[in-house]
DNA sequence: CAGCCTGTCTACCATCTGGTAGACCCAAGG
DNA sequence: CCTTGGGTCTACCAGATGGTAGACAGGCTG
């Protein structure tokens, strides 16, 4: 069984963790919200992919819902921490904007559940979508200040900046989660490929944003 | 079309029509499809919504998952309708690029749920995602065509014509669709708040799109 | 050793799901 | 008037789902 003999969660130093199960329940379920979707995981499914009963998720969460909580919570506090680190990195203002969308797309390649699972709850509304905002609410609020700062320095062209937040992310997560619609126009959704969109998406947001 | 057996549904002149059963069927399922999500509406609650039992729509429709290729047909073919119609009207580049996007928007304060379905057939992915994109390929492939001949005649800036398809695409359904993520921004998304939007996105694409 | 605690399991259950079989109502037509 | 057939209904069903109750294995501690 999976090495929780001693310690139950042992952070020791080196090699992959052995999760313990609670997490290793969160994997599965993240990855499965994220691409299935929530009502069409079931229960016994996740348990299945990890080799126990479903008794033993509701050993360690009190529901799905629960699960769904946990998930949130966690990949909230993941991409908030990857997003926050890539505002605080780079200096002045395009390459601000140019630093997160890379954030993003290098998460996307790394982690793909975790913008499928942000898509999944957005459209789950309430209550599970009301706790993903609340808890990435000062990372958005934190992107429009800055945007705002940006334009009225004059660096950036004015758009409205909730606006423009929700236009580039509606954008991104469309690049890097809309297979069949990527696939609808032409573009095959292969790791490659995400290189070139990324491009592209930079390049569309550069002359969107900047006056040169 | 069906039951316009001369009693039924007269189809005289003028006034509401009053649907025959199966386009009833047709449109609550459109309805909750949009919002609720597929898995998330049963044949049950669709049938109640309609003071009938399940029993009757499986006699128009064989199982659920034809309700669902009949919706995503329908709908398809209204879309399509509406945005080759934007696409034909409006004569040099930009302004059927606006046209288009207006259409969209139009469409999306009239039928709320038809760009709800999009998003959520595209999320179910195959075998409902082949068959709408299959059905509105003929309009992607247009548009495509479109916007790369107006950048080789130098009207708009130079981007890969697919991707920017799927930008303007994700964005214009955020914008109408995303209403959680609206809220997080704070945007209250109310039919008048859309036109801002509307005004917003056409601002946004003009900068991204024109060199001027 | 004895007892406890943690984590997983087997056994069940109520409910809901999509779907089937067949009865029933009623208008149309010979 | 009786038959026919379309449209809706009641009555079921098998399977899956989320969730509960409780047994049990094994390590830790007294």
């Amino acid at each position: 069984m999976a090495a929780t003999s001693e310690t139950p969660n042992p952070v020791s130093a080196r090699g992959p963790v052995p999760s313990s199960t609670p997490d290793r329940i969160l994997d599965v379920a993240l990855a499965s919200f994220g691409t299935r979707g929530y009502e069409a995981t079931s229960l016994d499914a996740l348990a299945a992919s990890l080799g126990l009963r479903k008794q033993t998720i509701l050993y360690w969460f009190p529901s799905k819902e629960a699960v769904l909580e946990a998930v949130i919570e966690r990949s909230a506090a993941e991409l908030s921490d990857a997003l926050e680190r890539a505002l605080d990195r780079a200096g002045d203002g395009w390459a601000r904007v140019e630093a997160v969308v890379r954030s993003v797309f290098r998460l996307a390649a790394r982690r793909p559940q975790l913008l499928g699972l942000v898509r999944e709850v957005s459209r789950l509304g309430p209550p599970a979508a009301t706790q993903m905002t609340t808890e990435l609410r000062p990372l958005v609020e934190r992107a429009a200040r800055f945007l705002e700062a940006e334009m009225d320095a004059g660096h950036m062209r004015r758009h409205d900046p909730q606006l423009l937040l929700l236009a580039i992310y509606s954008t991104v997560i469309g690049m890097v989660t809309e297979v069949d619609v990527l696939r609808a126009v032409g573009e095959e959704p292969t790791a490659r490929s995400l290189v070139r969109r990324r491009a592209d998406v930079l390049a569309l947001l550069r002359s969107a944003l900047l006056t040169d």
